[in-house]
DNA sequence: GTCTATAGAGAGATAGAC
DNA sequence: GTCTATCTCTCTATAGAC
């Protein structure tokens, strides 16, 4: 790894070539279905180059989920720490995670082969950034203060969290392929729109919430 | 292939064994990282045996593939294809689906991976086992009659169809690993029936349906 | 930093005995 | 039907020149 040091604009621009890569061909293909080769084919280099950034090809992988993981967390991060009303900032932090999905879709194959990973056993690369976002929600939803006030529905947070992360996912990754009837792009502003809609419905249904007072348009 | 005659009885076991035993290890290893050495250690065989029942390794995945689709075509379209009004046949069909995922977890890996490898151009396995639920839905949904007194909200299938499947699946396979907090077992009879209701309520939420007259408990 | 060349391991698949 | 033995290919990773 070009260590620490100013490390060379050349260098940098490398290393942020693999990633980007890597992050396209792991998301579409797989850890195992992903070749090196292909990797390097696609930056320019030559596959032995990349040992030269990355000690090995799961040290690819890591840097590409945290990479990504990283930018999702900030993301949310914002969206749940302002000092709006509660539900406001819930729906914040959900509006974040689609808008973000639908901006970086390799995130959505990515967690959907990782959750399949995850058994008890095996401690899939994802848990390691699992932690921060559990540790997010507990400081900015249940350790806030207007959260009795809120008086929220008594929802089991792992249910509403598989609710949201799994429609989203799913439509982003699957919709397209499986169902290729109406060749709809889930990606494209308008559809995107709509999911973000409905997903924020549902969060209003499960948390009781009223959501903001609009011309109700259904 | 042991193909049509009687075939013999040890025979007939033995390829169900190997079914079984590769639907687990696909199920939580993914295809790649799938041995067939170890699909047949678990069957108490040698790797080589494997071929004479499968042609190669795709063709065990796809029969494991058409096993479990199968399987659960059976449940929804029994599920669906009753003369009970519109909106409790399709509560029957989610119920259905929630409860064979409930009871066959590999289920929900095959699924998650199938749908992350997923693209316009690579055509994922399951493809092929698509359209036969498309089709049942067409069916005994859209062409029936009752379709139009019924008065469902005009919600994109899509969407609602990735918003079940999608949190199913993750909550069944994805927060017992992801979220080790409580060391919750989501295929627990109490876990899978709030699962399921909560579902449903999300289905009439999006439908526009009323559900049955129970006393509310939320 | 990036290359060529090569070592080395793993796993799918086939041949043929029993 | 199931086995042993073996072939063959693919891909990661390292060595060392430039």
């Amino acid at each position: 790894m070009p260590r620490s040091s100013p490390a060379s604009a050349r260098s940098q621009r490398t290393r942020a070539a693999i990633l980007d890569a890597a992050e396209a061909l792991f998301a579409e293909r797989g850890f195992d279905a992903t070749r090196l080769e292909d990797v390097a084919e696609r930056v320019g280099i030559r596959r032995a180059s990349i040992f030269y950034y990355f000690k090995d090809k799961q040290a690819v992988y890591r840097a590409v989920l945290g990479e990504v993981l990283s930018g999702l967390h900030a993301r949310v991060e914002e969206a749940l720490s302002s000092d709006a009303p509660l539900a406001q900032r819930i729906e914040a932090g959900v509006t974040a995670w689609v808008d973000y999905v639908g901006a970086r879709p390799s995130l959505a194959r990515l967690l959907l082969r990782e959750v399949a990973d995850a058994t008890p056993e095996r401690r899939p690369a994802l848990l390691e950034h699992t932690a921060p976002f559990v540790e997010l929600i507990r400081r900015e939803v249940f350790d806030r203060e207007d959260l009795r006030e809120a008086r929220l529905a008594p929802i089991d947070p792992a249910h509403l969290a598989s609710t949201i992360a799994g429609s989203t996912v799913f439509f982003v990754a699957a919709m397209p392929t499986l169902v290729p009837d109406l060749g709809l792009d889930p990606l494209s502003p308008e559809r995107l729109d709509a999911h973000r809609r409905e997903v924020l419905r549902i969060v209003r249904r499960l948390l009781g919430t009223r959501g903001p007072r609009v011309p109700r348009s259904d």
